[in-house]
DNA sequence: GCAAAGATTTGCT
DNA sequence: GCAAATCTTTGCC
C-alpha cells in the first residue's frame, strides 16, 4: 500500500478485550509477501466465564495461546473445515482472545483470489461454486474466507503477530490517522451459548464497510452487501 | 474409547 | 431459508 504503516503496539492488546477489540477495527492485516487486508470486523471472546469463549473449558491443549501474552495469533478450525484467526489480547494469564471476522483487501487481490480458489479445490467436495468468483471487496468477508484467502492456519498459532519479522502481521498507518467509527453489535454464530453472553454486545464494526460478514446491520438499509 | 457438537460457508429448495 | 460437508476437541462412560 502507498502509505507508510508501523507495526501495532502492543499495549493496544494488552488493554482490556473490549478497548483491544475496538482499537483492532482500522487495523492493517499483512501477510507476506504482498497481501494487506483493513480490518473492518471482530469479536471478542473473554475470560473463563463467557460461556461462548473456547476457554470456557478452562485452560486446554487447543486454546493455551489464550492465557499467554498479547499480540499472539491464536488460529483454530471450526465445523472441520476452516480456519479461524484470532488475537490474544489482555496481559498475560488473563484468557482473551479478539476473531478477526473481516477484512477490506488493500493488496494482493489476485494473490488472495488465488488462495480462496486453492483452498476450495482442496475440500474438492462440492461440484458447482467458484469462491475465487466472489466481488474484490468480499474475498476475506467472513473468518473463514479470510484465513483462507490470507493462507492462515493452526500451524500459525503461537505466531507474534507485532514482530516485524512474521509472515502475518497486525500494522497500521503510521502517523496521526483519524480511526473509523466503530459500531457495537451481537456477536454471531454461538447460539450455543446462554444469554447474556448470546446478546452481549461484543461483535465491532466499521458500519461503512462494504466488506462485513453476516446478516445486514440493524438500522441499515436492506440493500445487498 | 465413543459420541456429540461446533466462534462457517455454500448451494439448493 | 435449510441442510450438508468435515474432523477436531471435549465430555462422559
Amino acid at each position: 500500500m502507498v502509505l507508510p504503516r508501523e507495526v501495532l503496539p502492543r499495549e493496544a492488546l494488552a488493554a482490556p478485550a473490549l478497548e483491544a477489540a475496538r482499537a483492532l477495527v482500522g487495523a492493517l492485516l499483512v501477510r507476506e509477501p504482498d497481501r494487506i487486508g483493513r480490518i473492518v470486523e471482530v469479536e471478542a471472546y473473554i475470560g473463563t466465564a463467557d460461556r461462548a469463549s473456547h476457554a470456557r473449558f478452562g485452560r486446554t491443549a487447543r486454546n493455551a495461546v489464550m492465557f499467554g501474552p498479547p499480540g499472539v495469533a491464536y488460529v483454530y478450525l471450526v465445523y472441520g473445515m476452516y480456519d479461524c484467526l484470532n488475537v490474544v489480547v489482555e496481559p498475560d494469564g488473563r484468557p482473551a482472545a479478539i476473531l478477526v471476522r473481516a477484512l477490506e483487501p488493500l493488496a494482493g487481490l489476485e494473490a488472495m483470489r488465488d488462495a480462496r480458489r486453492r483452498h476450495a479445490a482442496a475440500r474438492r467436495r462440492r461440484p458447482g461454486g467458484d469462491p475465487g468468483a466472489v466481488p474484490d471487496e468480499r474475498l476475506a468477508s467472513g473468518p473463514g474466507a479470510l484465513a483462507a484467502a490470507f493462507d492462515i492456519d493452526r500451524a500459525m498459532t503461537g505466531l507474534d503477530l507485532l514482530d516485524p519479522r512474521s509472515p502475518v502481521r497486525l500494522e497500521r498507518p503510521a502517523g496521526v490517522g483519524e480511526r473509523p467509527a466503530v459500531m457495537a453489535t451481537a456477536r454471531g454464530g454461538i447460539d450455543y451459548a446462554p444469554e447474556p453472553w448470546r446478546s452481549l454486545p461484543w461483535r465491532f464494526v466499521d458500519p461503512g464497510s462494504p466488506s462485513l460478514s453476516g446478516p445486514p446491520l440493524p438500522g441499515s438499509v436492506g440493500r445487498p452487501r
